[in-house]
DNA sequence: AATGATCACATACGCGACGTATGTCAACAA
DNA sequence: TTGTTGACATACGTCGCGTATGTGATCATT
């Protein structure tokens, strides 16, 4: 029981989503015509407010469906770490390194906090930083690392990840600039969480 | 020789970019009408567009005005201080305090960035971030912090000052979150910056 | 299977906002 | 004093969002 009307539903909704990833990403949020859209997709406008509501609704649901990508993305880095706290690490330099996608970029970073607000308060956004503070309380519980507010800590470290690629993607030379970038994370990170009180 | 010319145009353009500042802190810069704008300034676009272009230009004039005021705070903040290092801390606290103000965070970290893009490109940001890749440099050379790449560790460094604002800001009891924020951000500091190789 | 209701989407409209082109009046130069 | 420059106002065109209305396909019910 499918439902030929929901799968069609389905299927519009996704074509509106894709087709607004690509010109969010390549125009910006502001610049990106919703009649463009549609007619890219095939559709109107009245197809896009009928699903989303309005354009702010279209970006939450491309945030939401970029975020989910990001999400499981990080898991499987998370789950080929040999330790938690490896693991730990190795997520926020993937982080680092999908942040240099411009499409993730200018969506997640540039334009979604500016329209949306802070990325604390989107659902999805919060279950990447709830694992981070998971994962952070795990192993002060352990014993592996100094004692401190995992959300704070988890927050610091996401902040200064984002940063780091923003720094890199705006330097001249980005690909000389992602390594020392990296090392410099790396030191915040030990540092941060191994540094005595 | 100030030319009563000068003088008037100065005047425009200072009560234009205090009009905007406003505008721009309370409504956002997408939401906030050029028309309204200049009406409370007591003139129409025609200043507005013969003295900045456009609404991006005049954005930009506000940002430059906030930062020097940003600038000469910091710098105060950190002659203060008893030495370079702990100057460096307190300057970065300080601008956590900052970030809080709803008119910096709404314009210099949210719509800033979106509209005019990565704040690293901005003249004057520049020079706060200079001021920071300088001291770390100093410090560095002085023996008293850990040798890395000082303009990846002051991004890092800022990035997480910003973030933990932004936390904070978007907390459910911002007064209570603040101090946990602090805390968490001056073990990252001593961490990234003493930590050894 | 037929019919009435629902719903997904298209079409049409109004409104507001940006940017530009043109006009006007005061300030400077000669 | 007069011609010129330039700062700002006014008027206009255009575009894009959001809403109200229309239409045809799908689902439920008998």
């Amino acid at each position: 029981m499918a439902g030929r009307r929901a799968q069609m539903v389905e299927e519009t909704r996704g074509k509106l989503v894709q087709a607004a990833r690509k010109a969010f990403a390549s125009k910006g949020y502001a610049a990106a015509s919703m009649d463009d859209l549609t007619a890219e997709a095939g559709l109107t406008r009245g197809a896009l407010y009928h699903n989303f509501g309005d354009k702010k609704g279209l970006l939450k649901a491309v945030i939401d469906q970029i975020d989910a990508e990001i999400l499981d993305h990080l898991r499987g880095v998370q789950a080929r770490a040999a330790t938690e706290w490896e693991g730990l690490l190795a997520e926020n330099i993937a982080f680092i390194e999908l942040a240099l996608d411009p499409e993730i970029q200018r969506i997640m970073l540039l334009d979604g906090p500016a329209v949306l607000g802070d990325p604390s308060q989107w659902p999805n956004q919060n279950a990447c930083l709830r694992r981070a503070t998971v994962t952070i309380q795990t192993l002060i519980d352990n014993g592996t690392i100094h004692p401190m507010d995992p959300e704070a800590a988890a927050r610091l470290l996401n902040g200064a990840a984002l940063n780091a690629a923003l720094w890199i993607a705006a330097a001249d030379d980005p690909p000389a600039t992602m390594p020392k970038a990296v090392e410099a994370f790396q030191h915040l990170a030990k540092g941060l969480l191994r540094a005595p009180a």
